[in-house]
DNA sequence: GCAAAAACAATCATGATTGTCTTTAATATT
DNA sequence: AATATTAAAGACAATCATGATTGTTTTTGC
């Protein structure tokens, strides 16, 4: 594909890679999505090797080709939510708005989504199960460090009063994976959701400095 | 044992009950807080039958005499764990005292004990389990009706302004729960705690009609 | 006391999951 | 074109959880 044209001097300008090596990643890549889709469909504890491969297509020896054991698998489905994760929260970051609202509605639409609802499953999983956390945890520690850094890039001019900035932080990070979280174990009403993503702007601003507040 | 006395008319005025009923009632019980503890230690997806045994420190031929299986046991645990949710309520708000602050300090105590982490477990498996969400599901939504009445009952002048009132109780469910879930999942700074459970108290305080307010 | 019932223990067969190993088909190298 | 690699599928034994069955001890009611 795409390089069906010119066939000149050397037989083939090496074709990006390897067909196998090509192959070989395109199998990879759908074996990590498959995982990602069995967490998100039946949780951590139920994606396991057989439904994995089912969801991928292919067969569980095929999969265990591509990933010498289950843990493998999982663990690089971890550092591709972790990358989702980071291209969401890039894409929001860097949109030159830094307003409050844009912002806000920004997170919120992100954990609102599946990658979330994965990442949580984990994260809770995580909590009775060592190995897991030793490979989930960094990530989640370099997220909230990455999240932290953006802040503080987008508001300068707050940092004088740190204390107000960590709470609105803190704050923000708290209601709205709170409310994401409840909406998963059915405990949040939908009504209430545009109430309180208000309530939590006016919050923010309200601990913005003066200097800062036009 | 407990009938060596007297031997009149009728022999024995019933020793409360069997001494079999007894012993039934206490395994029962043995195994329903083994389940929980279970939950607690090993997750719910670990919570498996010969370790729920073991940790009641009995045979699993035992377990499924008091229980015909494992669910039936997993719903009595469940049973158990709302109305061990109900008496903490109770006894919070019980309490005479109608403050914000110390409502909002118990039912934060409450939040950060094992029970409500036993609850979350089960909360977040029934996303994925519908059979589980088939008997969780009701409880929760008592839990929460019984939380909203007993805040009306709390607050008889505040019903004036109900769109205030209900968003007062939707952010602090959020943030509260937001917060112990967090903390159960490597995500909250606990440095952070205090300051947010100011922030959420003069939030509604400053939420209350002024009439309330003294 | 004695028969019936209940508490408890132990074993068995089944199904599911896991990792390894073997076999076949496709692709790359020379 | 022949051979070596690699992708993919399938078969395999080991482990574990489950529910059912059977046997043993204790309690109860007459």
């Amino acid at each position: 594909m795409a390089r069906t044209a010119i066939k000149t001097a050397k037989p083939v300008p090496a074709p990006e890679l390897n067909l196998q090596a090509a192959k070989s990643a395109a199998t990879r890549t759908r074996l990590i999505e498959a995982t990602i889709s069995c967490i998100i469909k039946y949780g951590y504890a139920r994606t396991t090797t057989p439904r994995v491969a089912d969801e991928a297509g292919m067969s569980r020896g095929a999969m265990l080709h591509h990933f010498e054991n289950g843990g493998a698998l999982m663990q690089a489905a971890i550092a591709e939510l972790h990358e989702k994760r980071l291209r969401a929260f890039r894409q929001s970051a860097g949109s030159s708005v830094h307003e409050v609202h844009t912002l806000v509605r920004a997170y919120w639409q992100q954990i609102s989504g599946q990658t979330f609802t994965a990442f949580h499953e984990l994260a809770l999983a995580s909590r009775t199960d060592k190995g897991l956390a030793s490979i989930l945890v960094p990530a989640q520690e370099e997220f909230r460090l990455r999240w932290y850094r953006q802040a503080i890039e987008l508001f300068p001019e707050w940092q004088g009063d740190r204390a107000r900035f960590d709470l609105a932080l803190a704050l923000s990070q708290n209601v709205l994976e709170g409310m994401a979280i409840n909406r998963l174990t059915h405990g949040l009403d939908e009504r209430m959701v545009e109430p309180i993503l208000n309530d939590l702007e006016r919050q923010i601003e309200a601990l913005k400095p003066l200097s800062v507040k036009g």
